[in-house]
DNA sequence: CAAATTTGTCATAGT
DNA sequence: CCACTATGACAAATT
């Protein structure tokens, strides 16, 4: 009923004094719908997704830099069949306490998915798989293996730091990717320091092991080997489960056999670090991109700097979060989805509350309001305080204006002052008065303009702003005319649109700030994980070298019953997980390690 | 004066 | 249903 009478009041108002409004109507949504919409939809496009191709590209340079440590594929060796396989084998069942470990396959596989390029040298099968791997019980899968290796790394790290600051500061041509390819053929005397061994790309950080190598006891000449785990704990620790003997190959320990075995010195820890790794970079990334991998995101994000920006987010709106987005426990992952609808709500609650606090109450009280939001927020907010400024009803004097102003206007006719109202009258030269009228006339809004010439006997904020109540109360006192009412109706409903769409752009513009803060805190997480991993991929490549040096300090010293040394092609050293360290045949090795190979993938799959 | 921004309105949908 | 609020779209008003 009143809706309807509403509707008519409405064309009753235009032809007082919104004509234009129905003209314009009539070629609105035809244009203009199609125009503006396009050109804004367009603009808006074009300038989000440059941004993110920015960032984008910045990161596939970073990701480029991991990349680098891509093993250099060194195809190589043969493997040898040791001659007395039988022999071996019987001797090291009887040694080894877990001869055919269950375990093993776990492990192989780990390794050698993880590392499918350089466990697959043509002919040799250099994951030798250590007969004793206790250590682990649980099945190996490459997360684990890369937790792990965090966790070491990290610990590691001091360590590194402080000790082999040379090694973080890789020698020049990048280190990286050479370090990883050992060349095959060096030959390695024994006689010669191990940090001077020329295993390629090895030699070059060897000094930096030279002092734990040095220090590293020597090892008894026997064929089974236990290596008491000496200083290099930390290593022991690291990859006691670790296959080790496919991975050092020290191709030609004392020139020994270097035709055959070719050259390969696989190290399954380059293939981690370098496969794996890679991987689970790129996993990473993909999940970033997509929006952001929720467990270890966060985890990481615990571990690091709190200053990223979904901690201010949260803090940003609390009440919305828990409220109406309820789970927020995938921070991150939902923080783009939610963002977008958690900003929105966070926006919608948090303004709702000032909105309705400023709808309430008087222009004062939205005046404050708007100053709130204007400090508490962005910069960008200084726009809403204009926006309030600019509403002549927030204006604090306006009341009285507004007195006056009828006062003066009243006399004049509706009509005529409608029209005359628009272009300042300042013809009218008759003081200052007459000029503080002109100012208060311009200041008035249309409907003020409207409510005066339809002597409307009340304020414009009271229509309002009254609640419904008051505000039919107020009607009611007064002999208003239908036109009056209507056009009373006009302005409340005008009015309280008008407050309604300043809301609602501010939330929009507050919902867009959110936004745009997420994003910039997304991308500093994601650049801080690719630091990250940078960092984490320098400590594993250390690691790794510390371990092939190891392994080829021992190798090398190790002696058989006629004091000769071993030769690299036909046997290889396992690491046990109790930390013990065996000399098998090659040809067992392979064998195990080619049992194992499937499992893995079938496991994983 | 034109282009870009702001604001006010309307129509609608939703509460 | 009423009275409001929220929001997209348009156009007038401002910058």
């Amino acid at each position: 009923m009143g809706w309807e009478s509403h509707l008519t009041a409405a064309s009753a108002d235009i032809d007082l004094g919104a004509g234009r409004e129905i003209f314009d109507y009539s070629h609105r949504q035809k244009e203009q719908d199609v125009d503006k919409e396009l050109a804004d939809g367009v603009e808006q496009e074009d300038t989000w997704p440059g941004e993110g191709a920015e960032v984008l590209a910045r990161n596939l340079l970073v990701d480029g830099e991991t990349g680098e440590s891509f093993p250099a594929q060194v195809p190589g060796g043969e493997d040898q069949t040791a001659l007395s396989l039988e022999e071996c084998l019987r001797l090291l069942e009887a040694t080894c306490p877990f001869g055919e470990n269950a375990e093993f396959p776990a492990d192989i596989s780990s390794l050698t998915e993880a590392v499918p390029s350089e466990s697959e040298p043509p002919g040799l099968q250099n994951n030798l798989l250590s007969p004793l791997l206790t250590g682990t019980e649980s099945p190996f899968d490459l997360e684990q293996q890369w937790q792990d290796l965090m966790s070491i790394m990290e610990m590691q790290a001091m360590e590194v730091n402080t000790s082999s600051e040379i090694l973080y500061n890789a020698p020049p041509g990048d280190p990286l990717s050479t370090n990883y390819s050992l060349a095959p053929n060096t030959p390695i005397n024994q006689n010669v320091s191990l940090h001077q061994a020329s295993l390629g790309g090895c030699s070059q950080d060897f000094s930096l092991f030279s002092p734990e190598v040095e220090s590293l006891p020597v090892a008894s000449s026997s064929t089974l080997l236990p290596l008491v785990p000496s200083n290099s704990t930390t290593l022991n620790s690291t990859f006691s489960s670790t296959n080790l003997a496919g991975l050092f190959f020290p191709p030609q320990l004392n020139g020994t056999a270097n035709d055959t075995a070719g050259p390969e010195l696989p190290d399954p820890l380059g293939g981690l670090l370098d496969e794996a790794m890679l991987d689970e970079i790129s996993l990473m990334d993909l999940a970033i991109e997509e929006g952001f991998n929720s467990v270890q995101a966060s985890q990481l994000e615990e571990e690091f700097d709190s200053d990223s920006g979904l901690s201010l987010d949260s803090s940003h709106s609390p009440s919305s979060l828990s409220s109406s987005e309820g789970s927020s426990s995938s921070s991150s992952s939902s923080s783009s989805s939610s963002s977008s609808s958690s900003a929105s709500s966070s926006a919608s609650s948090s303004f709702s509350e000032e909105g309705a606090v400023g709808y309430s109450s008087d222009s004062e009280t939205l005046d404050l309001e708007e100053a709130e939001g204007a400090v508490g927020y962005q910069p960008e907010y200084s726009k809403f305080c204009r926006m309030s400024y600019q509403d002549p009803s927030q204006l604090s004097c306006l009341p009285y204006l507004e007195h006056v102003g009828h006062n003066h206007t009243y006399n004049m006719a509706p009509s005529a002052l409608d029209s005359a109202d628009l272009p300042p009258p300042s013809s009218l030269k008759k003081g200052s008065k007459e000029k503080q009228a002109d100012f208060l006339d311009k200041q008035m809004s249309r409907d003020e303009h409207r409510a005066r010439a339809m002597k409307i006997p009340f304020t414009n904020d009271k229509i309002i702003n009254l609640p419904v109540e008051e505000f039919n109360e107020l009607l009611s006192k007064y002999q208003l005319s239908e036109a009056q009412l209507s056009l009373i109706r006009d302005i409340r409903r005008r009015g309280k649109n008008k407050m309604a769409a300043q809301n609602c752009r501010k939330r929009k513009l507050d919902t867009i700030l959110n936004l745009e803060r997420d994003v910039e805190d997304l991308q500093r997480d994601k650049a801080r994980l690719l630091r990250e991993k940078v960092e984490f991929l320098r400590s594993l490549r250390q690691m790794k070298q510390k371990v092939q040096s190891l392994y080829q300090e021992v190798f090398g010293r190790l002696r058989d019953e006629n004091g000769r040394p071993y030769s690299p092609s036909q046997y290889a050293l396992q690491y046990a997980g109790d930390g013990s360290v065996l000399l098998i045949p090659r040809t067992l090795a392979d064998q195990q390690a080619r049992r194992q190979e499937r499992k893995p993938k079938d496991r994983r799959k």
